[in-house]
DNA sequence: ATATTTACAGACAGAACGTTCTGTTTATTA
DNA sequence: TAATAAACAGAACGTTCTGTCTGTAAATAT
């Protein structure tokens, strides 16, 4: 049984978390009861954003369990009531951040569904994987390799992450009336995500925010050479 | 003097390594007598491969002492002498590795100064960055993050890195005959630089070698885009 | 040849980390 | 209300890893 509770445990937790959101971080009536279902939900959130700010703001290696539970404010007995292990933990890390970035590229994408929208596209993946949850996600990446155990949890997430992505991408640009690329969609998606990610792990030590902006920019510029030009241009 | 040999020792080790390392692969007569400057350099030399060997496998979290130890066959007491902490050690590898993809880069370029020879500086980048060398000096950066102190000692190195590159690669464009992008060197280096990076790293976990091959390939595609296309063209 | 410095060998110790375990409080069910 | 289950609290344990420390062999200097 406690096998089958660690299976299921991450995805609930993380749509429970989300449900909850709001009205845990809007003040609750102070008296009020919780549910099990909230007081779960309230602990693993907090636990997991704390999470992440660790792993961005100190990497995986110096994100220590006793961190997490010291920046979340809970106890040690809540956390691994939670998360029985440190790889559950990070687990959980992962399919959250990967829940909210569909919101984020969804917000960043703003209803606006024009052929700049589109060539926009890689100064949005730039700026969601610069952001902590991504770069947590890159550390957790990175840290799985030397754990084959947490690698082998996280591979098929990675690989959904990567599918719905690419797929999404592709919804964008037809219903922004830009015509497929010859060069080929998938190639010129994983090549913006790459350099996306270089460039976020490229700032988390240089500091020259405007020279990776310039990189950006340049991205997004070598996009309008990437598609046939439409009548406009 | 403790420190003051710390603070030395890395440059003159490697160097030391570098010249007496075809005096070590090759077969030494067995008998000779080594100096001490023969010995210090093998086993730095070792101790380096395998710690190289170690980040590229694994990653860093699981590249302990006793890993490299054991990896290069030499005692505990041996490594701690050349390396009195782990820092040490990791600070000579980057430093061993920089030196050794100056000559990479310039064996890939191999004597060709052609226009296509500097369209393929994409896919050399991605070569060199791809290999075990490399990977080991992403790891550890990517771990310094964990140790501020780790990260100091390394931030003089990756900027001089960062320069050289760029050095080289404006003179590699004058040699090969192709005028400056308008669209500015600097960024497309490092643009180029971040895709490689990005694109080595998810090579570590998707196995799929013939996708990246293309983003790679549409890279030095992008290329020939970013500058303007002279009489043959 | 002897002394001294350098390189090496391996055991040891202290610290830190993840996990487990026992007891307590809070919520849910009957 | 009583019984059960879930959430929480925090101490304790065992492991692992790094750095140190003492002793030995090899090379260099005197």
């Amino acid at each position: 049984m406690e096998s089958d509770r660690q299976s299921t445990t991450a995805a609930q937790g993380v749509r429970a978390a989300t449900e909850n959101k709001q009205m845990t971080e809007a003040g609750r009536p102070k008296g009020r009861r919780r549910s099990q279902a909230e007081r779960s939900a309230e602990t693993r959130s907090t636990v997991i954003d704390a999470a992440i700010q660790c792993l961005f703001e100190v990497g995986y290696a110096a994100t220590t369990t006793s961190m997490v539970v010291e920046r979340a404010g809970v106890s040690r007995g809540a956390m691994t009531h939670q998360f029985p292990s440190k790889v559950d933990l990070m687990e959980a890390v992962v399919a959250t951040v990967y829940d909210r970035e569909i919101e984020d590229y969804e917000a960043l994408s703003g209803g606006g569904r024009s052929r700049q929208a589109f060539f926009d596209f890689p100064r949005r993946t730039w700026t969601v994987l610069s952001r902590p949850p991504a770069v947590a996600v890159t550390e957790i990446m990175m840290a799985s390799r030397s754990d084959p155990a947490m690698a082998e949890r996280l591979r098929d997430q990675q690989s959904r992450i990567d599918e719905n992505a690419r797929k999404r991408v592709e919804a964008f640009r037809n219903e922004s009336g830009v015509a497929a690329s010859p060069l080929g969609g998938p190639a010129i998606h994983r090549l913006v995500v790459a350099a996306a990610r270089g460039l976020s792990i490229e700032a988390l030590y240089s500091q020259d925010d405007e020279s990776i902006d310039q990189a950006v920019d340049l991205l997004c510029q070598i996009m309008t050479l990437l598609y046939p030009p439409s009548d406009g241009d």
